[in-house]
DNA sequence: GGAATTTGACCGTT
DNA sequence: AACGGTCAAATTCC
């Protein structure tokens, strides 16, 4: 992933050194999530992985508040909620676009006009969080090289949750980046978040397989990468 | 057969 | 009019 952003200020900037240590604690993360796959039992395993998972998405989303703030100090203040904000313009150059671009966040707002709680995280792992996604759509975005897939809360219907997860791929490297942009907070949180311990038998929800197709890349990649499947495990 | 996904239509916003 | 987000009928999967 490219993370330097165009003109590093210098390294004196304790922002900077900030961004370093972020750097350090996400290969760090990287490598107890190699060790973790090594514990036996299943259920530990299972669980540490999804602990260290939680890390590393916390360790990408400060970078990226970090990094926007640093390349776009102007637009930190046009996020509802504590946002790591991403854009489409330095950190993914779109092939079939003319030139980059940066995205601009719009604001969303709900029928009574207030501003929905938005947070964009840029990440390797966008099933890392836990909760039971349903796919309403895939839209093909200008510019953009990747659809943007549209999921909402599993529990939507049942327990009227407003939340929703918006997952686009950002760049075709290896592993892929994603833009997960969540709208609303669940409020199916304590009782109906999937429990990683739990035991198998679990629905196959989310599949990135094509989001993380480029259009014409071929076999040339192992197969295991295409695949970005959410498992969830009953309740 | 039920649940989840796909995909074109529809609608609101810009 | 174009674009992005949602709906919902059709289809696929388990």
């Amino acid at each position: 992933m490219t993370l330097s952003p165009p003109q590093p200020p210098p390294s004196s900037s304790p922002r900077h050194a900030a961004i370093q240590e972020l750097r350090r604690g996400t290969q760090l993360a990287e490598l107890l999530r190699q060790q973790v796959e090594l514990i036996p039992e299943p259920n530990r395993r299972q669980a540490a992985v999804v602990n260290v998972g939680e890390i590393s998405m916390a360790m990408e989303s400060s970078l990226s508040i970090l990094q926007s703030e640093m390349e776009h100090p102007f637009v930190s203040e046009v996020m509802a909620a504590p946002t790591a904000y991403s854009d489409g313009g330095s950190t993914s150059r779109e092939r079939n676009g003319p030139v980059a671009r940066t995205r601009r966040v719009r604001h969303r707002r709900g029928r009574d006009g207030a501003e929905l709680p938005i947070k964009e995280i840029l990440t390797e792992a966008p099933e890392n969080d836990h909760f039971h996604w349903r796919k309403y759509g895939e839209k093909n975005i200008l510019y953009a090289e990747y659809p943007r897939l549209y999921y909402k809360c599993g529990y939507s219907d049942d327990h009227k949750c407003p939340a929703k997860k918006y997952v686009q791929q950002q760049s075709n490297t290896y592993p892929p980046l994603f833009l997960v942009t969540l709208i609303n907070e669940h409020t199916c949180d304590t009782l109906f978040r999937d429990e990683p311990s739990s035991s198998s038998s679990g629905s196959q929800v989310l599949d990135f397989t094509k989001a993380s197709l480029s259009p014409e890349e071929d076999s040339s990649m192992p197969v295991s990468m295409h695949r970005y499947s959410f498992s969830y495990d009953g309740y």
